[in-house]
Parts: C-alpha cells; sequence; structure tokens
DNA sequence: CGTTATCTCTGACACGTTGTCTAACCTACC
DNA sequence: GGTAGGTTAGACAACGTGTCAGAGATAACG
C-alpha cells in the first residue's frame, strides 16, 4: 500500500501518514459515538481541517466505511481472545454474544440507521470476520445435534444480529435494564436456535 | 377539526381539503415506496406545488408521520378483517404474521432506517395499534400455556418486528425468496415464544 | 350576484452539509 | 537546498429543506 506507485516516484511522506491515522483515530471516536457527527467535527477533533480528511477519505460514506473496518477488527480480535471456538458450542455461542453486545455499547454506529439498513451490501461483506465465527459455531451445534438443524445458519446469524439491535433499542429506550436486555437476548437466541436448555 | 375555530371565521376551503387529501395519497404511494424520494416529487405526483405541500404537512418528518398513521390504519383494519383474535392463539399469530409480511412487502417504507431506528419514541406511539394487538395475543398465548412465559410480551413484541425486519432484509438482499423468508420467519417466532410445535 | 377571505402558484432566498478547486504556505525527503 | 508532496485558508457549486412575499385564482358567504 504505501509502496512507490511509479517507477520514478517518492513515496508517501511521513506527515500524511500521520494526518490519516489521526483522522482515522478521530473518526472511531467521534463517529463511533455519535453516528450524526458531521465531518467538520471529525476534522476538528482529528487537529486538521476538513479538506485534509477529505484528501485522505474521499467521502463521508468511505470514512465511515473505514470506521466500520477498525472496529471490525477490534471485534475479531476480541472475540478471538475470547476463545470462541474452543468450547461447548453454547458456551461458546453466549461469549460471542458478550463480546458483541459490549461492542454495540460501546460504539452506538454499529446500531445506527445508515450502518443497520436493510440492503446494505457493502455493511455485510464488512462484518463477514465476525459472522463467520458466529456461523461456524452454528454450524458446529447443529452438526453435533446440540442445535436444532432447520433453520438454516445464514438465516440465524441474521436474526440473532438484529435481535442484538433490538435488544440494544431496547435499552436506549429505556425500556429494560443492560442486564434484562441481555439476559432475553441469551434466552431468545437459545431459543431460536432450538438449543436445549441447561 | 374542520370546525370553526374562532367565532367569526369562515370554515376550512374545500380546495384545501382535496389538496391535503390529495398530498397524503401521493405521499403514501410515494413514500410508501421509495422512502427516500423527496418533498418535490411527492408533490409532483399530487399534482401540487412543492410549497403547497408545505403548507399542510409543516415539514418532511411530519408528512412522513402522518403516511404512517395511515397505513396504520390500514394495518388495523387489515388485522381486524383477518379476526386475528378469536381463534387458536398459533394460529392468530400466524395469521398477525401474514398480514404485516405483505405490509412490509407493500411499503418498503416500514423497513426504512428512518423509521425502523432504535429510539424512536414517535414510532412506537405510532404502530401501537399493531403491536397492541400482538402484544394481547402473546399474553393470551402465555395464559393458557399454549407459548411459554419467561420471556415478556413488550419484548417478544420487539423481537418479533425485528425479526420481521430481518426477514424482509433477506429477501431484499436476494438471499431468501419471499416463500423461504416466511417460512423462516414463521418457524423462528413460533421458537421464540417456547410455542409447542403442532 | 359581488365581496372577501382563503388557497395556490411563482420566484426568490437562507441555511446547513457535502464535496471540489485554487493558490499560498509548510515540511519531509533526497 | 531544492523539490515533490502535504496542509491550509478561502471560495464556491450542488442539493434538499424550509421560509417568505406578492400576484392570481376561487370557494364561501351575505
Amino acid at each position: 500500500m504505501s509502496e512507490i506507485t511509479d517507477g520514478r516516484r517518492r513515496r508517501r511522506r511521513s506527515d500524511a501518514e500521520r494526518s490519516a491515522a489521526a483522522v482515522l483515530d478521530a473518526a472511531v471516536e467521534v463517529l463511533g459515538r455519535h453516528p450524526d457527527a458531521k465531518v467538520e467535527q471529525v476534522a476538528a477533533a482529528a487537529g486538521v481541517t476538513r479538506q485534509t480528511v477529505y484528501a485522505h477519505y474521499p467521502s463521508r460514506p468511505l470514512l465511515v466505511t473505514a470506521v466500520i473496518d477498525r472496529i471490525t477488527a477490534e471485534s475479531v480480535a476480541a472475540l478471538d481472545a475470547a476463545h470462541v471456538d474452543n468450547r461447548t458450542v453454547t458456551e461458546a455461542l453466549l461469549r460471542w454474544l458478550d463480546v458483541t453486545w459490549r461492542l454495540f455499547d460501546h460504539y452506538p454506529l454499529l446500531l445506527h440507521p445508515s450502518v443497520t439498513a436493510v440492503g446494505q451490501a457493502d455493511s455485510d461483506r464488512q462484518h463477514a470476520p465476525v459472522t463467520e465465527r458466529l456461523e461456524r459455531l452454528i454450524r458446529r451445534g447443529q452438526a453435533s445435534g446440540e442445535f436444532d438443524g432447520t433453520l438454516s445458519p445464514a438465516w440465524l446469524v441474521s436474526a440473532t444480529i438484529t435481535l442484538g439491535h433490538a435488544a440494544g433499542g431496547e435499552v436506549a429506550a429505556g425500556r429494560m435494564t443492560t442486564a434484562q436486555a441481555a439476559a432475553a437476548l441469551r434466552q431468545s437466541i437459545l431459543r431460536l436456535y432450538g438449543a436445549r436448555e441447561p
């Protein structure tokens, strides 16, 4: 990426690198928490001009994309740290829920319409690393008979995510406490998957 | 509503009435199917100027609100026509799903971020007539033991709606056919409610 | 009828945000 | 120290929302 593009051209300058990084960091903070923030505010938080933001991220949507990518990477790291793959399927599932739940809490952007919206092909591709892990889990559970196999893993993934959003929404609307919502979510998911209750 | 406001004032003119109705009809059509449509397009469809739209609906959000109210009324009529209340709970539930599913199909606006968005207090209030019927159904099922009573009816209502959105999204994304999505939705809901499978 | 209040239309403008452009000015790099 | 590359300040266009004033049409009322 930071290689020489043309045979006789210099490489990217270090201050450009720093600016781009500062902008992305600021965007993760600002947009992550306040999804409606304007480009101007991100620039300010990065200690940079609006034009400089555009120099590195040609449009607001592309900046948001970069933010989501960053958050996704964070999520993957958190999931891997939780060792989701070597446990009882049900236990792993609960861990998965726990980790992603925390992320929703930390980054309201993930609950935001612009990202949540239905026909978002990019959005799907972007979250793939996270959803893949869940889908793998579901397949494992269905194969072992721990989960019922009638509903397709792909649908169960979608359903899980959307229920997560709903639970987050209940908390945001003040209709449930975080603990209540998390508990309801866990139980709902287990039922949905046709898991044998413990 | 169309009464005389002040003792010595004339009543609302008939062409104003017609304009307002034309605007709302057009808005239901245009916004219902293309939620991102601009006020200008609604005005054109109503055969009226943009300013006239504003004369009757002071802002775009208020116009959207009116559209949703209209659709809600339609939905309630459809639900009542389906006699949701005098049947086996499970059967009634499946009817409820069927009716609302059709509505989602007909009015993409209902799936749209601006309406779907989480902390939407108005939105909740608006859909109340529809969700109330579902909640009543759930209570009935839980009381009769046909549904499990662990999860709260209010949460189950939220979960049902969000799963409906997800199913609609799968269809929109081309990952499922309408029939597949409807089937998956039905089964998911029944599991979620802890219904005894037939 | 005619009068009058109401409604619609035309045309204009303010506003906020996104995105582009240019010229001047810095500064990292060789 | 020269130069390519980066940042800035300052404009500006585009677009959608919402507002306003004035001229023209028309429904309601006496």
